[in-house]
Order: C-alpha cells, then structure tokens, then sequence
DNA sequence: CCATTTACCTTTGACATCAAAGATGCTTTG
DNA sequence: CAAAGCATCTTTGATGTCAAAGGTAAATGG
C-alpha cells in the first residue's frame, strides 16, 4: 500500500516512531509558542512571539531583517513589523548600514541585554535538563538526528 | 553568572547543544509550516495548517473539539472554526454525540481518507528518512528525549 | 552617465488564531 | 423536580502573520 502512513511490522519499531513524532510536533509548537514572559519585560509588551528573534539577535549578533527572517523561517514583513515595533520600545537598536543604505542593522538595546538573556534561560533550561543525563555521543546523535530531519523537510518542499 | 544562557566550557558539550537547539527550533517550525499540499487536496481549500488536525484524526480515530484542541496545543476556538470550515466542504464529518448532545465528534470523511493519509506521507517519510540508520536503542532515546523536552517545557508553564 | 535590473525593506489588505462572552445541554443538590 | 453549577461548543472582536504591491538604494550595462 504505497503512498499510506503505516506499514506492516518487520521495520523494528521505525513506524512507531514516526507516528509517535507525528504527533508529538503539533504539542511541542503549540508549547513553545506559550513561554511566559518575565514580569521585567511585560512592560515592555513583549510576547512569546518575540522570543526566537531576540534568541537570534543574543547568539549571533547583529543582523539584517532579510537574514532574520531567513532563520526564523518567517516572511520579512513579520520581522520588519516585529522590529519597528521593538525598536520604538527601546528593545532593539535599529540603524541603517553605512555600507548600503537599504539594508537596517538589527541588534538588541545593550541595557536590555541582560533581561533578555534571563527570559531565554527556562527554555534553555528545559533542554539542559533532558540532555544533561545523556552520554555525550547520544547528545550529539540526538542533535544530528534533528538537524537531519529540519534538512530532509527544507529538501521534500523543493520538489 | 545565574541565570545567563551561557556557561563556562567543561559542561561535555550540552551548553553547545543547547545551543544548537534553541536556534534549530523555531527554524523547524517554520518549515513545517509550509509543508505542500497535493493537487487533489487544493480544490477543498486544505492547507497546511491543517494537516496536524487531520493527522491527529487519522491516527487516533474520531475525536471531540475540547480533545483535539488538548492534542494539538491550541484554542478550542480554532478547532472550531477549522472543523466548521472542513465539514462544510465534506473533509470531515461532525455529529452530535448522541450520548452527550453538548459534544461533537469529529471524524475524517471516509472517501477522503486515502488522500489524507497521501498527504501525511511526505512528512512521515521525513522522519522515516533520518530514523531508519539508528539503531532500534538510539531510535528509543531520540524518541523519549524529545518527549521528555515537550514534559519539561509543560512543567515549566506550570510556575 | 542614464536606464534597467536587482536587492532590501515597508505598507497594505486578507486571513488565522485567540480570549472572552454567549448559547446549549448535562449533572448535582437541596 | 427545580435551580445552580459545570462542561462543551460557537460567536465575536482584537491581534499576529503573510503575500503582494510600493518605495528606495545599489549594481549592471549599454
């Protein structure tokens, strides 16, 4: 039965797995999509949305809208929404680049720094936990396993 | 340095991991996002966002609002509106219970079963794709760590 | 040089999602 | 059995996200 979710036994609990994962992702985005915000920064309106852009921005510095949205997998309009807004706030430091006018330099406020680091350390707690009582080897094949699957979905959409 | 993302090195890798995965993640989600739908499917106005809730009913049978809701990690509003719209158009079946008339069960249309399980294929195949190589104990721990990842997310929201 | 093309960002209008309130039916309790 | 309470779903108004179009600046090339 070609073309069908499931198969016969035989493939040594592949499809089990697959299934439970299938079902696993909506639970795990609806999740994350619900990271409380710290009271610190309520003030500020800042949301859960708001939370893998400013991750971006802490780990790898300054950046582009383009190649923001580019890492979100997210359309620029919502980056550049999300950053006039931020930016209006004081949360981020907008600024054009003297080396081509069209682009904007996105980069976090410096006093906000610090806050910001603090609201990403429960979900980077939350992996600490789970990886901690694994042996390095599994860390690094659990990681794989994953960059693999994000590699073989952006691969399926090209066709 | 409490409550920073960082820490010093000697850690084993996890800080590098995590890392990794903080970033991985909205990446992801992006993606499966925009997973295609087929041609057969375009004509009922299916998209992607939709596929969570059809995978939930083809795998785990018919289903109320409030438990597909509970399943996918979002508002019974938006199951609602979305099992509205897809029983109008025949893609799903909606009927009362008639042991409880407050509840609606909600089932896939059997004539639309086959291009369902057509369009799960594709992603399961993903995870087929990076699965397959691992051994059946590795496979286990990726399996038991992600869960263990969504458990921990969930327990943090509780505080 | 000026004209065309390309790159990057923003604006705009349409749609998806959610929280809160509303509607309906079951359950409990005096 | 009546009334209050609870469970389930839908409706409504507000907000987030996106695709398409618009605006501006750099690159290309005649």
């Amino acid at each position: 039965m070609a073309g069908s979710v499931r198969r016969e036994a035989g493939t040594d609990g592949v499809d089990t797995a697959v299934r439970e994962l299938l079902l696993l992702m909506p639970r795990m985005v609806g999740r994350v999509k619900r990271i409380p915000v710290p009271e610190a920064l309520e003030s500020l309106s800042l949301a859960p949305r708001h939370l893998s852009l400013l991750a971006c921005l802490l780990f790898d510095g300054p950046l582009t809208v383009n190649d923001l949205a580019a890492r979100l997998e997210v359309a620029p309009t919502t980056v550049s929404l999300m950053v006039g807004d931020l930016s209006g706030k004081g949360v981020l430091d907008r600024r054009e680049d003297p080396a081509d006018r069209r682009r904007r330099i996105v980069a976090i406020a410096p006093d906000q720094h610090e806050a910001i680091a603090a609201w990403l350390a429960p979900g980077a707690e939350a992996w600490r936990r789970v990886l901690t009582p694994l042996e390095p080897e599994q860390r690094r094949l659990f990681v794989d396993t994953l960059l693999a699957y994000e590699a073989a979905v952006a691969e399926e959409r090209e066709r």
